[in-house]
RNA sequence: GGCGACGUACCCAAGUGGCUAAGGGGGAGGUCUGCAAAACCUUUAUUCAGCGGUUCGAAUCCGCUCGUCGCCUCCA
């Protein structure tokens, strides 16, 4: 509320309740959906992982125009629409490793609730009714702006919504909407009709948190005019704040501009998935501070995809030192991994506290990739350099699965990675082609072995020949 | 027009008052290797859009200028 970074003190110690807006369903999700979907799933998972008892609330809109005309559009009913999307979200989302929120409430399911909180605001003189319709008049209610810092002359001066000449002042929002001949309706105590878009997020927020609550978080673009007015209802109707602490993730853009339906310049999560292993885009919105805007595009996802690799390259080398360490005691320049070791999860604690850095998060992660690799690098053996090796193993697998990134084992990765670049070789060839080359090389016919690893090569198969064996990779980037 | 955010190397991106300006990608050179690949080492910003100011000290605070973007209409 404040714009600025505070101290982060739940209404109740050790316990986080959380609101996020989900989406509206009536057309497939682009890589916005994703972004805010994934910084907010981050969140979540951290503060589980620092301790906290989080519930998360994350609404879906299943009724509002849009939906009406896709119905309409299709031929089919509001509810077809809303669920056939809902579905595509969560399968979206799954793919993307963001986990199901605690509750996942339906606008339609929740209409009593929001009947309740506009008679609420009718009642204390907060929302008048006209011809059917019920507004909020947000002259009633002083502060109004103070999130989105805006000045409600400012915006009546500037408006450009078409004026509704019964509604008091052009800022007035529907809270209840006279429903039309044909479209889905509920009745209600100002006849039939359905629910503004803004009321849900009070009545389910409400329902299932509390009045007051710890987290709400959105799209930078729901700050106004849907945040403004949900605090304006809330707090019209309860006199209590209604948030602590807005968390407003930023825009992905193309070319510099905001990734949106009406600039049609979207890139849908499939159509991306279909080129990109989905932990490759979690990393990509990952990669800068969640307010910041991202700039998509193919070059940035290629780096993400480097990046990826070269910890999974780590760990395949960590793995393989593990398994087939020596047992002579040799412990070469080890103090820079131990001293990294210990001093890592405070920096990374301290990176994610400060409002969820998770782009310097993962800088550290990389310092101790290359820690780790300069420490296997100078030849080390025997027991305690295993359990240094170990001890790096499980420090990534915890921070990794704090983030829901990095989860995989390196067979996995690569596994992937040739279905997603479509490589048309299976594992099984692509063995007999290693096993040729291996016997080739050991009469050192050089000339074969060069031959079979150039025609991998043109495929996007990389070879790594180490002291026992030849292990495959697929080329990142 | 009103309000707000941002501008760090070839690209991406941390850093918001004080040690060598993280990390990833790319480039150049090297070590290792049959040759590679991977990894590691050295190098690539004496400087943080520009100009002023505050301070012992600023990328970091303040002011102005330039540039980019966003919100003010549905939007993640």
């Amino acid at each position: 509320m404040s714009g600025e970074k505070e101290d982060f003190v739940p209404i109740t110690p050790g316990k986080v309740n959380m609101y996020v807006c989900g989406i509206t369903a009536y057309d497939v999700c682009h890589l916005g959906h994703a972004r805010s979907a994934v910084v907010f799933d981050i969140i979540k998972r951290y503060l589980r992982y620092r301790g906290y008892d989080v519930t998360h609330v994350r609404n879906i809109t299943d009724i509002d125009d849009k939906i009406i005309a896709r119905a309409a559009q299709e031929k089919t009913s509001t509810e077809e629409v809303a669920g056939k999307y809902t579905e595509e979200y969560y399968r979206d989302m799954e793919l993307l490793g963001v986990s199901r929120a605690d509750i996942e409430p339906n606008a339609t399911d929740h209409i009593k609730e929001m009947i309740d909180t506009i008679e609420g605001l009718v009642d204390k003189g907060y929302a008048y009714a006209v011809d059917g319709d019920v507004y909020f008049e947000v002259n009633k209610f002083s502060e109004y702006g103070k999130l989105s810092k805006k000045n409600p002359d400012d915006l009546v001066a500037g408006t450009r919504v078409d004026v509704d000449e019964r509604k008091r002042s052009p800022l007035d929002f529907a809270l209840w909407k006279a429903s039309k001949e044909g479209e889905p309706s509920w009745e209600s105590p100002w006849g039939k009709g359905r629910p503004g878009w803004h009321i849900e997020c009070t009545a389910m927020s409400s329902k299932y948190l509390g009045e007051s609550f710890d987290i709400h978080g959105g799209g930078a673009d729901l700050i106004f005019p849907h945040h403004e007015n949900e605090i304006a209802q809330s707090e019209a109707l309860t006199g209590k704040p209604f948030v602590r602490y807005w968390l407003h993730n930023g825009f992905i853009t193309v070319d510099k501009e905001k990734m949106s339906k009406s600039l049609g310049n979207f890139f849908t999560i499939k159509e991306i998935l279909g080129k990109y292993e989905p932990e490759v885009v979690r990393y990509f919105l990952l990669s800068a501070h969640y307010r910041s805007p991202i700039e998509f595009s193919d070059v940035h996802l290629n780096e993400a995809e480097l990046s990826i690799d070269r910890y999974y390259t780590t760990v395949m080398r960590i793995n393989d030192f593990i398994e087939t360490a020596g047992a002579a005691e040799k412990l070469t320049a080890s103090a820079e991994l131990e001293e990294l070791l210990s001093s890592f999860k405070d920096k990374f604690h301290n990176a994610m506290n400060d409002d969820f850095n998770t782009a310097s998060a993962l800088g550290f992660i990389f310092e101790l990739i290359r820690e780790v690799n300069r420490f296997l690098d100078s030849g080390p053996s025997g027991q305690k350099a295993k359990d240094l090796v170990i001890q790096t193993s499980e420090l990534l697998s915890e921070i990794g699965g704090a983030l829901n990134i990095f989860n995989k084992s390196p067979k996995q990765w690569y596994s992937l990675l040739m279905k997603v670049k479509k490589i048309d070789l299976s594992e099984i060839e692509l063995q007999e082609k290693i096993d040729e080359r291996q016997r080739a090389r050991e009469t050192k016919d050089w000339a074969t072995a060069d031959k079979i690893r150039n025609e991998l090569a043109g495929k996007g198969i990389i070879l790594e020949d180490k002291k026992d064996g030849t292990t495959w990779k697929i080329r990142a980037g």
